[in-house]
DNA sequence: TGGAGGAGGTTCGTCAAGCGAACTCAGGGT
DNA sequence: ACCCTGAGTTCGCTTGACGAACCTCCTCCA
């Protein structure tokens, strides 16, 4: 039973949950993942409260995973926009792995959309591998070994 | 600007949300992952209210990803543990992905919980894949597409 | 036989977070 | 001069999280 002692404090799991773990705020990347990038399309959206919102959004730009970015419209005045970050990029395999188990167990194996390769079209989905090339099934493939 | 007008409310990544997004239910699974499978385990390593925990385990275990397991160690009264279903087992993914932007991002790529492979030791990680075997960079590599 | 103690909760009062509706403010269009 | 729209802020209410205290079995030990 060793793992019981582990240090959870400084888990990646509750790190990355202290960030992107509140309400409503995995949902606005998920739209930015979809090209939304302004507050009323948010808001028209999710239909999240616009306090929450804004705090959502401001604490994603804290973190440097949205930037907001000036922008103007021919015939509009200047406006910003909120666009992902190389760090909110890389919440996409959390956004694919959210959906992908939504499909199986939810939406019974019917997905309501579709990730295709961009270059050749073909499904994309997410896989567990280990450094050797094995595919791994699940967490009965695995062993876990505190470092540090 | 397709896009904006998909059906969001059956979103795979809102439904899954709704299950696993409450407070401290991700956390629950992580220890679940881990090993842990009692209540007072729990309790003590998350170190979240006993309400709060008593209804997320029942939560999971209603949604038939954790299930109630009576069992009794010798000389002791008859307990009930908690265990991951088959369900609950396919959400190890999420839990992965959460714990890979924390390592890059929080711990700066040093990885508090290691996960090899058992068979060959390798570390294990997740990867996004095309059917067709190419390797997906990111959202910027892929297309979404609405289905139904 | 009679505590002591631990597992697995429940109850309660307080405090923070989320909610919808109403309001604000700036700039552009007519 | 007035209205409209985007992007918020403010406000009162409700829901959810929090910690401390309490409860109920059951077993062990004296």
């Amino acid at each position: 039973m060793s793992e019981l002692l582990l240090d959870r404090s400084r888990c990646s799991v509750a790190g990355t949950l202290a960030v992107v773990g509140e309400k409503w705020t995995l949902l606005v990347l998920r739209e930015a993942f979809l090209g939304v990038r302004r507050f009323a399309d948010f808001q028209r959206i999710l239909g999240a409260p616009k306090a929450v919102l804004t705090d959502r959004l401001a604490g994603l730009v804290d973190q440097g995973i949205l930037r907001r970015v000036p922008y103007q419209a021919e015939g509009e005045r200047q406006r910003h926009e909120y666009r992902l970050t190389r760090k909110g990029i890389d919440l996409f395999p959390t956004l694919v792995s959210l959906m992908e188990w939504g499909d199986r167990y939810l939406a019974d194996g019917d997905a309501p959309l579709e990730i295709d390769h961009r270059d050749c079209g073909a499904r994309v989905h997410l896989t567990l591998t280990c450094d050797a090339g094995h595919p791994v099934d699940g967490v009965r493939d695995v062993t876990s070994v505190r470092r540090g």
